[in-house]
DNA sequence: GCCTGGATTCCG
DNA sequence: GGAATCCAGGCT
């Protein structure tokens, strides 16, 4: 399959973001159509990126290729999913968020025991536990089949006029670039926290 | 080597 | 609003 858009340069992440809503990301039984993704430009542009300082042992994959998996353990607990972007070496990529599972609904609901339908993959983590995936996924491809995750064109197309932009959630850098980008009022938007800074020990 | 704090979620 | 709970990255 070809993307062009995928490789567009590092500088264009943002609108590379803004076009994969809608697309639709397949895993271990369960679809997802991304209602809400977050853009993280090239290295030295962006201080919230994991790749912002250089290629470190965690951020190899987002330095390869586009098309690639960077999944990453967070606050102890949890795993995010992240589309690698731009040219090789740019390391560029793309959070996914959120989204509305359509496909895989029994699976999703057995991974996400307890909670709503609309609740199953509203947060990047959440995501994450609705597609059962984890470090095993990354540095694999998303395009060519030959890893757990699969990502197709929109079954149902965004309009550009649906699109909304906003901050990025929990990122204290570069707090001003719009670079959220979700559907207007799809309830499986993740609801909005910014930065909090954390309390000093005492 | 040690220390800090995080691209979060869930519960009180 | 705070705890849970690891480890990457930065600094001593």
């Amino acid at each position: 399959m070809d993307h062009p858009w995928l490789t567009a340069p590092a500088a264009d992440v943002a609108q590379t973001a803004r076009s994969l809503l809608g697309w639709e990301v397949t895993a271990n039984g369960v679809r997802i159509r991304l209602t809400e993704v977050e853009a993280y430009a090239g290295t030295g542009e962006d201080p919230a990126s994991h790749a912002h300082r250089g290629p470190t042992p965690r951020t190899t994959v987002m330095f390869g290729p586009a098309g690639y998996a960077y999944t990453y353990f967070v606050f102890g607990m949890h795993w995010c999913l992240n589309l690698v972007c731009g040219a090789e070496g740019e390391a560029a990529a793309v959070l996914l968020r959120a989204g509305e599972v359509v496909d895989g609904l029994d699976l999703a609901r057995e991974r996400r025991a307890g909670v709503s339908d609309r609740d199953l993959a509203r947060g990047p983590a959440r995501l994450v536990m609705a597609l059962g995936v984890t470090a095993a996924a990354n540095g694999t491809s998303m395009l060519d089949g030959t890893g757990p995750l699969v990502l197709t064109p929109p079954t149902r197309p965004v309009a550009p006029s649906a699109v909304a932009a906003g901050p990025r959630v929990g990122v204290a850098a570069a707090h001003d670039v719009p670079w959220r980008f979700w559907i207007t009022g799809d309830p499986t938007v993740s609801p909005y926290r910014r930065h909090v800074p954390r309390r000093r020990r005492n």
